[in-house]
DNA sequence: CAGCTTGCAACAATCGTTTCCAGTAACCTT
DNA sequence: AAGGTTACTGGAAACGATTGTTGCAAGCTG
């Protein structure tokens, strides 16, 4: 009655074999005769045995685990990378641990660390900070592989570490340029937490006005990417003495808590003020007007951000040396993906330009 | 050079007493001297030693970790619903193994397995088809605590399950009143998969039909929960001989597909027709107009999913006997989370009406 | 002071695998 | 026919923890 699951010995004698034979039948060594194999096929399907992963990772000292860290699990952002990533490790046969750190460096640490124990072959970061020191003395001190999504360490960090970047400053340069283009000037310029995303939006729009030797006459608010700092900010921006006649919402959320306060004020998207949003969401297709995005695959940014660690573990497997696998010194890989600028109705000439 | 993480016996080594000293201070037994804990702890604390979470798990029989098993986390209401899970999973000191199953049973249940390989305390089940013959016949034979989520196993099946349900019924029975008291007859309802949600949600449209004794005038279009059915479902119901007045999609996915029908048709919302969804999405809230939704509070779904769970793991507990948990057998428990209409000006009496 | 309990620490078995090592038998080679 | 490979197989030691049992010394009681 009391059933347990049936283990190695079970088959072992069930078979009448030892433990490694049954063993090496099934990790598929090369020296077991036919008749042997069979044997201990038959009493592994007799029993309906499955082998432990917890003791086989024990014993191989690998998990074929991977944690992912991201910030909020429900931003569609990170689901869809998490999606390509799970996918792509599935499907060499790594299972795929979920935290939520909250935007909070602190959880971070603490679940990197857990994961560790966990004993992870490796880790893929989406960091609520870039700065922050207990994250970098951790990363630091650690030699499980770990690969960074969207993220970049700050300069001086001890650890250059593996990266799949956004090219967010191309997409921003030639969202701005669009704008300017259609006569606006004073553009409003909503942004998230000091990471690297932000940094490289902001840089993009600098380019734009400067190819076109403009004066600088652009507004920044930073913030939480979070709706009600998207409302703020957007609040902030129009109530300036010289009102933005563009927005451009750096996020998701930013965008969000946009469109609510433009709605609030009943201003007309696309004819009153124009608007541009970072990363595609069902809004932004469905809005009326459409609403132009700065666009980018995410499923893709976490399929790849999982191959290049996969291809960490490959280059591990090398070394036949100690046993236990350390990573060869190289220069760390950064991967950049393209953005791209998808111009949509949102987006105007300013009003009262003839 | 070929660092290892440290281990108990270099603590107890360090310390210079019994490793099952070491073990003994670490879990809190009481049988330990005031001097014994000072010169163990010190000796960790100068290592920096974590104990391993795999060969604990090994020798405890429990890992701390529970599957959780959804159709594609990219989609915002699973991963709402992960994300309460998560949370509530993490407080309780359980990490969580997440992976897609791409609506598949198959991979449904090639999952369940792998889980269970790996020992999963437990499981979080959002099944992609509820009367798969070989996932019910995993699940009934398998003593592993589950708990689905929105999900009912096919009637007969060997195992009564724990679940926590949306009462889909309720509020589609509100939203249908709402648009039949507004003057509609011709109702157009789009559905997904043959499941729980769409059966009840049929249930629940009929009913309010039924309140007011009126024939039943409405149409259904079952298929997937994809923008793609949304879309032909939507032309289905508009090119019938009688044309639906007004439009209910069963899924923020079918929304997708119908809103953009619609733009296509240049029908407009709220005037031409009439249109309600289920789950609240940020396109929802912020569409112009507003569109009125069923609401329901997903990441609570999450959270009392996973509580539910924790509670079967500490009904187990409770066993001294043989040593392994084997779980009461007791009538599985069922929490019902409420369903909630919230009209909006998507809903307008039908064209024509005076 | 004998005898018994009690508190604490060490020994050793165990969890379920993998893998090194040794041993056996058959097969060549000359 | 003797010696050397080669192809398998079994025994046992890990992997890194937990825990039941045993043993030892000190503290009681009468």
């Amino acid at each position: 009655m009391a059933q347990t699951r049936t283990n190695m010995r079970e088959v072992a004698d069930l078979a009448g074999v030892a433990m490694s034979s049954v063993s090496r039948v099934l990790s598929g060594h090369p020296d077991v005769s036919p008749a042997m194999r069979a044997r201990v096929m038959a009493a592994v399907d007799a029993l309906g045995y499955q082998p432990d992963l917890l003791a086989q990772s024990l014993r191989r000292k690998e998990t074929r685990s991977v944690g992912f860290v991201v910030g909020d699990i429900s931003n569609p952002l990170q689901s869809q990378i998490a999606l390509g990533a799970e996918t792509t490790l599935r499907d060499a046969g790594y299972s795929m641990l979920l935290t939520n750190s909250e935007n909070d460096p602190a959880l971070d640490t603490r679940h990197i660390r857990l994961f560790q124990q966990r004993r992870v072959d490796g880790l893929l970061l989406s960091l609520a900070a870039e700065d922050d020191p207990q994250t970098l003395a951790l990363l630091a001190a650690t030699t499980t592989p770990i690969v960074l999504m969207d993220r970049e360490l700050h300069n001086g960090a001890a650890r250059r570490a593996n990266a799949i970047l956004s090219d967010h400053r191309s997409g921003m340069r030639d969202a701005v340029g669009h704008l300017l283009d259609l006569g606006h000037r004073r553009i409003g310029l909503i942004l998230g937490q000091p990471m690297r995303f932000s940094r490289e939006r902001l840089e993009g729009l600098k380019s734009a006005y400067e190819e076109r030797s403009l004066a600088p006459t652009y507004a920044v608010v930073e913030g939480q990417l979070e709706p009600r700092h998207g409302r703020a900010a957007t609040q902030t921006l129009l109530d300036a003495a010289e009102p933005a006649t563009a927005l451009v919402a750096g996020g998701n959320q930013l965008l969000n808590g946009a469109l609510a306060e433009l709605q609030q004020r009943g201003l007309r998207v696309g004819a009153d003020i124009s608007l541009v949003s970072c990363d595609e969401i069902s809004v932004t297709e469905l809005y009326q007007p459409p609403i132009a995005v700065v666009r980018r695959d995410t499923r893709e940014l976490g399929r790849r951000a999982a191959e290049l660690l996969l291809s960490q573990f490959a280059a591990q497997e090398e070394d036949p040396e100690t046993g236990l696998r350390t990573s060869p010194d190289v220069e760390p890989s950064v991967v950049l993906l393209p953005t791209e600028f998808v111009a949509r109705p949102s987006c105007a000439p300013p009003p009262g330009s003839a």
